[in-house]
DNA sequence: CAGGCCAATTTGGTCAGACCAATTTGCTCT
DNA sequence: AGAGCAAATTGGTCTGACCAAATTGGCCTG
């Protein structure tokens, strides 16, 4: 699964997933970059730029005399993806959380997006709820319209950030739990909800 | 304001400021890591670093052949902070999206708080409310409380993607905000909205 | 003249060995 | 036992080099 192109990005992998584990636990000194340069049987270059990558994830902090492992809970949203990769079943809390935060981004998108769609949008938005309507009880031929429906609304509600979180939350945890379907309970109500706050906002 | 410690990471900020400034332009490529290191007077491997980090922020992509200008659109949520860290006058937009992101999440965090919560905290909760109620028209008491609430909802919710776009959010975003005080009225809303949505939800 | 093909160049990826400054460590001396 | 100093460790940077893949450019052919 995890084809790494480079050694840089393998050895980044690792030493980032062993963090993840907890294998080195946070405020602990990781190795030095010699030893990890020996380790991997690479050269440091090599492990400076994965742990350059680290770094810039949040998940260590590097200083003279020795790297140090971060809090989880202080890093990036970045590392999301990878946490969730850890095992091949996804905690289901973090799933859960992640739905969550989509569905409450969702949401306020539209809010916006209502707000600052031109007539022909908001006629747009209107029918694809519509449409929505008639099938919610059937999400196999609910989804497209609700991907499009969702595509709309970040088209229209151009926030860069949601578009950011978006990205990162994307990165890997929408693919898993789309293709493993974990949660199509939450993904429903999340849709319905979704529907719901539209159909109100379009009320006025 | 950017005293940066190391070489490389000057010429990450240096490198990633030009990208988001669009001196390099979406999909161009890159100068070689070679005419870098000439520029900035620093060796290869430096450089190298220094890209390494960039690729991780997600704004560019390195190849065989060259590295490449990403879309800030597909970037991660880490680039939000030296994105508005940009100019000293943060793009107001930017200020907005992210207060809205960031009272959204209090929100949906405080539901789950009050599902979650001890009976002790509870209490906490309710007294907080409370005591905020009392001062909703004058932030400046209100302020310390909200904080508290804030930290306490967060504690209960023990959300860690929350923390994580928190995180991300706080980085430059919360210091720029609240320092300079670019939109109190915001501020002001999202707490009496969050504070209303936890009355709600407390009735029950 | 247009288009495809092949070689020279460019570019990223990695390696080896070295030096410096700051930190850490360990030992000695008080 | 504690303070202070010297040696070893560690990150930061540099020089120079080699390889494989991609790009480039010119050549040849149709």
């Amino acid at each position: 699964m995890s084809t790494t192109s480079t050694l840089s990005h393998e050895i980044a992998d690792v030493l980032r997933n062993d963090i993840l584990q907890e294998r080195y636990r946070s405020g602990e000194r990781m190795p030095s970059e010699r030893d990890l340069a020996n380790r991997f049987d690479a050269n440091r270059g090599a492990v400076r730029e994965a742990l350059s990558q680290l770094e810039q994830l949040g998940i260590i902090r590097i200083q003279p005399g020795g790297a140090r492992v971060q809090s989880i809970n202080s890093a990036g949203l970045a590392i999301l993806g990878p946490l969730m990769a850890l095992n091949e079943i996804p905690d289901p809390a973090l799933v859960d959380q992640s739905l969550q935060i989509f569905g409450a981004m969702s949401s306020l998108s539209a809010s916006n997006a209502v707000v600052k769609a031109s007539p022909v949008q908001l006629q747009q938005l209107q029918d694809l709820v519509a449409v929505i309507a008639e099938h919610t009880h059937d999400f196999r031929v609910m989804e497209p319209y609700w991907r499009e429906l969702l595509q709309l609304v970040a088209d229209i509600d151009d926030n860069l950030v949601v578009r950011l979180i978006g990205n990162d939350l994307k990165a890997q945890i929408v693919g898993q739990m789309m293709e493993m379907g974990i949660n199509p309970d939450l993904k429903h109500a999340a849709g319905t909800d979704l529907v719901g706050n539209l159909n109100i906002a379009l009320a006025k």
